[in-house]
RNA sequence: GCCGGCGUGGCGCAGUCCGGUAGCGCAACCGACUUGUAAUCGGUAGGUCGUCGGUUCGAAUCCGACCGCCGGCUCCA
């Protein structure tokens, strides 16, 4: 069993396996020390509980990739001396380092440093760890400008980068002559990197602030084993292959003309079912959930957001107004709520009628700037499954109960089984409205949150300016988490709008607000759903259910009137009567991801039983007609996640 | 908006560095074949090379601006 002597000449014994540090060359590494992750060279005694950090373990690869960034600024600053040091942080999947490189980097540079990162690796040289007082750390930085302005942040709440608030001295790490400011831990030496590979090369703000000068940053990404970055570059494939973009082109959903501008989308024919289809389940599960269904024009006078506010804080997110003869100006609304509010105030309402719940698949319009729109996912025009719920104060913890427990069967009856919930509170700067009605709103949040069993992570600071929210988060079918629907609570808007309702004292009472979009927008769930099932729809989504391929011209009558047969029964049937060769039609079925085809030729017209062929390109032979479309029937009607098996029917 | 990359028929690409007036595959269309579980063969048509401007005898190619796309940053009511 391996053994490490402390500085206090104290022996530990280190557990079986390899982990990051156990081997200590020069007096540094990686290890937990009663729990916390620290450098073994600071043990102040020998009575601390000592376990070295074993790279399988989060932490472990942590120190691994913190260990890269170095080597990798290290690599820039050996091949481009006078390179400036930002932050080298890990990410969820491998690290990032922002430098200030004297010359322009580009994706090609990328192979260079990889390699220049190999030679240090080889060399394998010992991270030497050493503290030092705030004057001594700034005489060091000199040159280093923005590494210097992390130390004079040490002791402040301004500490960032590498520099723990509060602290008063700062640690450098040191290899064959090359230093940096650095929190440290490290591997023990440069040989001990994991695999890695250089992935990305983008320019970023120091800080994240626009203001200030934008550095390269230079990703990368590393693991334990070559098997592990294997296997996470083969993710990525997988990623891109499930991209939504390119299956909208693909399977002829959507598409973006240029003509009609950035971020606007047109649904073609097959996307504009599938939509449609979204949508129908949608507004029947929203009636049998005594929503009430209303409708709002997309523009109005300049007069309504400012009531609601939205001009006072999100003027830059919204498209400029149009200016008519009168001088009046007109906005594209970038949200649907003022409009319910008024649909809300259009009469006097009593407490009979609370919870009133008003729904709207309503299009809005947001001017994202212009690097940031991307697919379906983030669009300037789009539209919302939005809806207004006015409650009372006294109803409001059981109406959001009750919609979270809503919110969560309709997204699971489209697929999505994996969720947690994020709760985000009062944003700093930009809020309206009392602590006191925060403080409640937040707590009734809280408490509906807490009753679905499910994680619930905090957002500090990120709820919307006229109140606190409830975002529903899900996990893919790869893992991926993506922000689907948003809950938010809101006392305010009832108050610009002086909204009441007549009380059973028969006085006037003030209306709780909700405001909740379940599929976020219509556009962005249509990309979330393409990508969780690779766009090989569920058969209830699916454009296309069945797909019928005679095989000789003297077929193609018999197999349109079977096809008759099946659309009777419901289903959404294609018919290739395309002069192709058998294995051709086959091919283009299975290249639109078509979930069932059947070859209809001579032989089966004659025996009266087919051979049926999934997208997964399984055959099942000898069924008849009417008990083929019986089962997709079914499986259609039950949103079967799972394809039909023939041999169980 | 910022940094970097990119824009050639519906789609995927070559040609751009070293200016001399566009080429391949798939798709489309026409014809032959009448096909049995992932691509039959032959032919035809289709592009003012993102847009505008500049340099030049001559620009897809060089320069500039704008539009759009991609990867990030910032932002996301």
């Amino acid at each position: 069993m391996p053994q490490l002597r402390l500085p206090d000449a104290t022996t530990v014994e280190l557990p079986q396996g390899e982990p990051v540090g156990s081997a200590l060359p020069a007096g540094t590494i990686a290890a937990r020390i009663d729990g916390e992750l620290r450098d073994l060279s600071f043990v102040p005694s020998a009575d601390a509980a000592v376990e070295p950090i074993d790279v399988g373990t989060d932490d472990g690869l942590h120190v691994l990739r913190h260990s890269t960034a170095h080597v990798l600024a290290q690599a820039v600053c050996r091949l481009w001396p006078g390179t400036k040091l930002g932050i080298g942080p890990t990410i969820a999947d491998g690290f990032y380092y922002d430098l200030a490189i004297p010359k322009h980097v580009s994706a090609d540079d990328l192979a260079k440093i990889e390699a220049t990162m190999r030679e240090i690796v080889a060399e394998d040289q010992p991270f030497v760890r050493e503290d030092v007082e705030r004057d001594e750390a700034l005489r060091r930085l000199i040159g280093q400008p923005f590494k210097t302005e992390i130390v004079e942040g040490l002791g402040t709440d301004e500490a960032a980068g590498d520099v723990v608030a509060g602290a008063q001295t700062a640690s450098f790490y040191r290899n064959d002559g090359w230093e940096d400011l650095c929190l440290g831990p490290h591997v023990p030496s440069s040989g001990r990197l994991g695999a890695f590979t250089l992935t990305a090369l983008s320019g970023a703000y120091w800080r994240g602030d626009e203001k200030n000068p934008q550095l390269t940053r230079i990703y990368g990404t590393a693991w334990a084993t070559q098997e592990d970055l294997d296997a996470y570059l083969q993710r990525r494939e997988e990623a891109e292959r499930r991209d939504h973009r390119k299956l909208g082109a693909d399977l002829d959903l959507f598409s973006f003309p240029e003509e009609i501008g950035s971020g606007l989308a047109v649904f073609h024919p097959r996307g504009g079912l599938v939509r449609k289809i979204m949508e129908d389940y949608s507004r029947r599960r929203h009636e049998e959930g005594n929503y009430e269904f209303v409708n709002s024009p997309h523009i109005s006078k300049r007069n309504l957001f400012e009531t609601s506010g939205h001009l006072e804080w999100y003027a830059e997110g919204m498209f400029p107004p149009m200016e008519l003869d009168g001088g009046t100006e007109y906005y594209l609304k970038p949200m649907n709520c003022p409009f319910h509010i008024l649909i809300y105030r259009a009469r006097t309402r009593s407490y009979r009628e609370l919870p009133l719940r008003l729904f709207e698949f309503g299009g809005v319009y947001r001017y994202e700037k212009s690097g940031v729109v991307h697919g379906l996912t983030r669009v300037r025009g789009m539209t919302q499954d939005d809806a207004h719920i006015f409650t009372t104060r006294e109803q409001m913890g059981e109406e959001l109960q009750s919609l979270l427990t809503f919110t969560l069967s309709l997204l699971r009856d489209y697929g999505l089984e994996d969720f947690y919930l994020e709760l985000s509170t009062k944003p700093e700067e930009k809020a309206v409205g009392s602590d006191d009605d925060w403080d409640e709103a937040t707590e009734a949040l809280r408490q509906a949150a807490n009753a679905m069993d499910l994680d619930v992570v905090m957002d500090i600071g990120g709820g919307a300016f006229y109140g606190p929210k409830i975002s529903v988060q899900a996990r893919d079918a790869i893992g991926r988490t993506w922000q689907m629907s948003t809950i938010q609570l809101d006392f305010q808007l009832p108050n610009r709008f002086d909204l009441y309702y007549a009380g059973a004292d028969s006085k006037r009472h003030r209306p709780i607000m909700i405001h909740r979009a379940l599929f976020g927008s219509i556009e962005r769930f249509f990309a979330v759903l393409t990508e969780h099932y690779a766009g090989a729809f569920p058969l209830w989504l699916a454009p296309e259910q069945l797909r019928l391929l005679p095989v000789a011209d003297r077929n193609v009558e018999a197999v349109t009137e079977l096809a008759r047969t099946a659309r009777a029964a419901g289903l959404r049937v294609e018919l290739d009567d395309s002069k192709r060769s058998v294995g051709k039609k086959i091919r283009d079925a299975q290249l639109m991801k078509s979930p069932y085809s059947i070859v209809i030729g001579d032989r089966d017209l004659e025996a009266g039983t087919f051979t049926v062929r999934g997208r997964d390109g399984v055959e099942m032979p000898g069924l008849t007609f009417d008990r083929i479309v019986t089962a997709l029937v079914a499986e259609a009607d039950e949103r079967s996640l799972a394809p039909t098996d023939f041999t169980v029917v």
